[in-house]
This record gives C-alpha cells, structure tokens and sequence, in this order.
DNA sequence: CTTAAAATCAATAATAGTTATCAATCTAGT
DNA sequence: ACTAGATTGATAACTATTATTGATTTTAAG
C-alpha cells in the first residue's frame, strides 16, 4: 500500500514486485497479488485494465479519469472534473442501473511529443 | 465479419469461432483469431478488453460507448452521443495530443435488475 | 512458559486466453 | 501445367494471473 501511494505511476504488479523486494527481499510475487487482490476488494486501490495483457494498479481508490500514451504505454491522471452527469443520462435510456463509468483518452504524450528524436530503448519509466 | 455484423452482442473470439464452424467446418480457432487481428488492423472492426481475462469483438467500428452488466456480463452499446469535446479539454491539460477516448459504464442491466427471482443458470446469452 | 489453532508466507504448479510456428493446401499469374 | 506467394489447420509456446501446498510465524489460552 504504502509502494502503490508513493508513485503516481499506475505501475504493474512485476514493478510493485521488485520495490516491495528492497525492503522485504524475500517477498513472494504470489504475495504481492494476493494483497493487491485484498485492498481492491476493499476498495482502497483501483485495478486499471487495458488493451494490454497485463493489469495496472492505482492507489488512487476515487473516480478519475486516464491517459494512456499509444507510444511509450505511460499511464497518467487527467485533470479534468468527472462527469456524474452522464451515468443519469445513460440511465434515462433504460440499459439498467449505472453504478460507475471509466473514461480513459488514448494518444502521444507530451513526454513522447518532444522527443521526436526516437532514441531507442525509449519505453517508458516503469512501464517493464 | 458477416458473423460480427450479424449480431448485436459483442461476442467473444470462442463464440465467433462456434459461429464461424456452423458455416464452414473445418475452421480453426487460430484462423479466427488471426483474422480479427486482420479485420482490427484495418480498422473494421474494435476489440473491446474490460477487466475480463477475455477480450470482446465488436463489428462497429466506429466510437461509442458501452454498458457492461456486474452481473450477467453483457455488453450494450449506449445510446448516448459522443463526447468529442472532451478530448479538447483533455489536451488544454498538456497532457498530451488525445487521438481517441473510450467510455464504459458498469452497473445492473435492465434484464438482470427484473429477473430478481434469481434462477440459477443465468450467465445471460453469448457471453461464456 | 507451553501449546495448539489460526494466519501468513514463499515456492511452485496450474489455468486460460492469446500468439507464434510450420507444414500442407490453395490461389493467381504466366 | 508450373510456380511463387498467401492462407490455413493443427499444435506448441507464451505469459500474466490464480490456486495450491507445506512450512513458518503469530495469536491467544491455559
Ligand atoms: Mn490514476
Ligand atoms: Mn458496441
Ligand atoms: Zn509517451
Ligand atoms: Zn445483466
């Protein structure tokens, strides 16, 4: 808990792996996913799922929304209000009963942006 | 892509591959998956991953959002307009340039939330 | 302090959706 | 008919996650 509140990285569960190592070096990776599994069980951490293969964690546990860089695969928080409103607009079209919505934009980072110099080995702080 | 075009529910590559049997026997589940990454690449279709291990097809390929039943699984499309203005109000953040955004909202679907006599066996139509 | 039950852990096996591989078959173009 | 290239079915490989297990540690009585 204490890793996944100190980066504002959205990282994996293989990178929470390898910080937990520094201070619990005999820690288990089975470990680390079973407590991950718990706190977002209990609603304290957000599991944040994607195209891609693996999951992404946030201790972040409110509502936000994500921006996801289609280049380098970063994860960042978008500063914009969430917009309530629209679950009461799905709802009056009679699907169901709306609970939550999670919007996520997709697109070239700023970071990515200006680096337009393509130097390899260019994938991201802890993307893996 | 007939198969995808035929039906409304956003079908899993499994259920597309049962589909895709009935017509022509001998099909393998390799073929389907390599043809919707085909079909993906081109852009004619969209591959929808939510939390679920498994990913959904949908023959729509335009944008538009989704309504993801916590209960049965199932997958409506919504019949809301797109929000193309978030995306603006994203960049004016400087996160980065937003090519597109995707929206999901999660709740009881109308057919789940009537069927309160819960029968068991109800793991709704296609889904798995 | 002793001791037995409960909780937690590391190590490891199992799962499952998806991809990669490859020999066989099909398709055009000549 | 001949051949190069594309497509396919069968099957193996991959990988993030989950389940299992046996051992160690913690807890709470007596
Ligand atoms: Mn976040
Ligand atoms: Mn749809
Ligand atoms: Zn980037
Ligand atoms: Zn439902």
């Amino acid at each position: 808990m204490e890793i996944l509140r100190s980066t504002k990285s959205h990282p994996t569960a293989d990178w929470i792996y390898d910080q937990a190592r520094k201070v619990l070096p005999s820690i288990s990776l089975g470990t680390v996913y079973r407590n991950l599994a718990i706190l977002k069980e209990d609603g304290q951490i957000m599991e944040l799922s994607y195209g891609s293969t693996y999951s992404r964690y946030d201790g972040n546990p409110e509502n936000h929304y994500h921006f996801v860089c289609l280049k380098c695969g970063r994860v960042e928080d978008v500063d914009i209000p969430v917009r309530g409103e629209l679950e009461r607009e799905v709802e009056k079209t009679g699907v169901g009963d709306v609970y939550y919505h999670r919007l996520e934009f997709y697109g070239l980072c700023a970071h990515c942006r200006s680096s337009r110099t393509d130097k390899p080995g260019g994938a991201g702080e802890d993307s893996r």
